[in-house]
DNA sequence: CTAATGATGCACT
DNA sequence: GTGCATCATTAGC
């Protein structure tokens, strides 16, 4: 038996990481963006499993947001996965030559997704590991993953991940119950990048933890957010 | 500030 | 099918 191949109890988290509440998979991205934050994503790589938590998100939710890819119910071999039930992973191509990782929710037709746009490393082995993806040296934590196209490459993150499941423990990339919503100090602002969003671009659908270095983009704008 | 770099989506044969 | 503008970004001046 090799259930046992976590580190232990370095640090007195959870037992090994329990998935993630598949409840929260089932929400609009509105309401589960928020939810996202400090969940532990962790990708299985060849070097060892990496595990982050996530910092910051933005919701893209519904046919109606004029910023989501599914707009009007758009539905193309792109916008294919974001139609899947909640829990299946999307990834596209931006630019050219960055990906950027989203977490699919609501129910199957429904397109909703939540872009992930930052993630801190849980240990110190994790963020060696996402330096050497990075091939930077370990310097300013925003250089490492603070930013959509960043953490997917510190994770290995490609399009062979697109319509992967994120309920899985143990498959190519889960997702764990973190820290619970309430004890973070979370803030939002307006989604970075997206003017051609109209007047869907000044919403608050980003969401992040308040201060963390991660961070790709602090806002002065940022107000309070309470989980109900 | 701007170039890089290629898949995608949509207009139009 | 073919052509072409557009990117949910980043690194490097």
């Amino acid at each position: 038996m090799d259930m046992n191949s976590s580190p232990g109890a370095q640090s007195g988290q959870a037992p090994g990481g329990s998935l993630l509440p598949p409840e929260i998979y089932s929400l609009p991205a509105l309401q589960a963006a928020p939810l996202l934050l400090g969940q532990h994503l962790v990708r299985r790589t060849e070097d060892g499993d990496i595990r982050c938590r996530i910092v910051e998100t933005e919701s893209y939710g519904g046919a109606g947001d004029k910023g989501s890819h599914a707009f009007g119910g758009r539905r193309t071999s792109r916008t294919e996965v974001m139609f899947s039930s909640g829990g299946t992973v999307y990834v596209y191509l931006i630019y050219g030559m960055y990906h950027c990782f989203n977490v699919v929710t609501a129910a199957e037709g429904d397109p909703h997704a939540v872009l992930i746009r930052a993630v801190e490393p849980v240990t110190a082995g994790d963020a060696k590991l996402m330096a050497a993806y990075r091939n930077i040296a370990l310097r300013k934590p925003t250089d490492l993953s603070g930013g959509p196209g960043k953490l997917c490459r510190a994770l290995r993150i490609d399009k062979s991940l697109n319509g992967s499941r994120l309920d899985i423990h143990g498959g190519p990339i889960w997702l764990e119950q973190g820290d619970s919503p309430e004890s973070l100090d979370i803030v939002q602002a307006p989604r970075i990048n997206i003017p051609y969003a109209e007047e869907y671009a000044g919403l608050p659908w980003r969401f992040y933890i308040r201060n963390n270095p991660y961070v790709s983009v602090k806002d002065k704008l940022e107000q309070p957010f309470t989980p109900e």
